[in-house]
DNA sequence: TCGCTTCTTGAACCGCGGTTCAAATTGGGT
DNA sequence: ACCCAATTTGAACCGCGGTTCAAGAAGCGA
């Protein structure tokens, strides 16, 4: 329907889509530089574009980094939705619920900054996303009490626990390095080795699942999409 | 030497104490509404002063955060230096590192954004804290290693193993609230245990060790100080 | 080629917040 | 009572960075 010119990416991208070209660009300027250190001259220039334009796509501030953090928090939610689907037992569940979120954070060109800079949203929208995020975390406890129910999981309080596990992986974010020395996914396994032993049952041990978590999961569908001629 | 009157409580102060309370309102005040998003003048006014007088005991602002970040982590060192001394086995240290790093963030008057924010910090502060920094983390690692040495931990990467237990702790500034349900301690325990318990060999056990953690060492010792005539 | 919509530009605006400063105020020493 | 150094004040300054906007370019259908 649509006649593509390879001359201009520009035109030949839907509004929606170009948002998500500067959700790219924006969410690694913001992990780079921080937040606040991060001008919109800054994200329209690593667009390769200028800051009114900017402002065509996204009413303000605000409204862009509410889009990133919506964007990470709706693919934790979908990692959530794709584990439990398993149907496995508490402590492997949590596992691969470890290993997906550090992989969400760090690989690919993330939404990344979940959780983080909360406070820099305007009231409706950190609403919005906090509730998402509170979905996501009391999936989490649901998991670990599960376990707990079952003997998987030793005694332990539920919500201490998850936000044990929620800021060693959210801390990644500080640190992690695609250059690195390990691989996101080697450092998740281990995360998830810790963390999930560390609540396991006397007895119990962990048996780690070995399916893979599908890409679609972790990385950018679009992104995959834009590569496709019509 | 200084004659004392209850009158007036700033001139009684000598500025390095003064310091140390505008150090109290300001980090507490940076916590609670994020470092950006408090102005000097909102220190000022938690100091119960103007923001010029502010000027005359900092340089700036970036010099003020530098100042409750060295606070931070020299209180973390130091907390560091005492449990060495205890000569206990790794696991057992570990365990107390984890509850008296917990206690310094989020007990008493904190400087508590320790490691966060360094971004904010100007070059040289930067340099001087981060290496501070640094040096706790290899603390932390070397203990790490050597209970993987002595068959008290399992093999696991210490680097990694250290991010996770120091994302884990330093999260807790982001959620931990004073009237919480929990104390500062039960969380730290608990983060203790599942922190270093997904570390241990087959077959050790943790043994809480049960010292209680001086408070000289979490809470700030001036604070004490003031209470005494002169 | 014209005209309409979509997109892009660059410059200007404007307020917030870090910072400065000259002028008070304070209180202890003489 | 007076002096001086230490401290405090309040107002003003000023630049950075978020935001606005009127005018231009670029495609696309007729």
């Amino acid at each position: 329907m649509v006649a593509r010119t390879t001359a201009s990416l520009a035109r030949e991208a839907q509004p929606a889509v170009r948002r998500r070209q500067i959700l790219r660009a924006a969410s690694r300027a913001f992990r780079e530089r921080g937040f606040h250190a991060t001008g919109m001259r800054d994200v329209a220039a690593a667009c390769g574009m200028t800051v009114g334009n900017l402002y065509y796509y996204f009413e303000n501030k605000q409204d862009l980094l509410a889009f990133c953090q919506e964007d990470a928090v709706q693919r934790l939610l979908a990692l959530h939705q794709w584990v439990a689907a398993r149907g496995l037992a508490a402590p492997e569940h949590l596992y691969l619920l470890v290993v997906g979120h550090t992989l969400c954070l760090n690989e690919g060109t993330p939404g990344s900054l979940a959780h983080l800079e909360v406070e820099g949203l305007s009231p409706q929208s950190r609403e919005r996303i906090v509730a998402q995020r509170d979905r996501y975390e009391r999936a989490l406890r649901a998991v670990i009490r599960a376990g707990n129910k079952d003997g998987d999981l030793r005694a332990a309080d539920a919500k201490v626990a998850t936000l044990a596990i929620l800021g060693a992986v959210n801390w990644t974010v500080k640190w992690f390095r695609t250059d690195g020395r390990k691989t996101a996914l080697a450092i998740g396994e281990q995360f998830a080795e810790q963390l999930v032993q560390g609540l396991l049952a006397p007895g119990r041990s962990l048996q780690r699942p070995d399916v893979t978590i599908p890409a679609e999961l972790i990385n950018d569908e679009t992104e995959t999409k834009m590569e496709v001629r019509g």
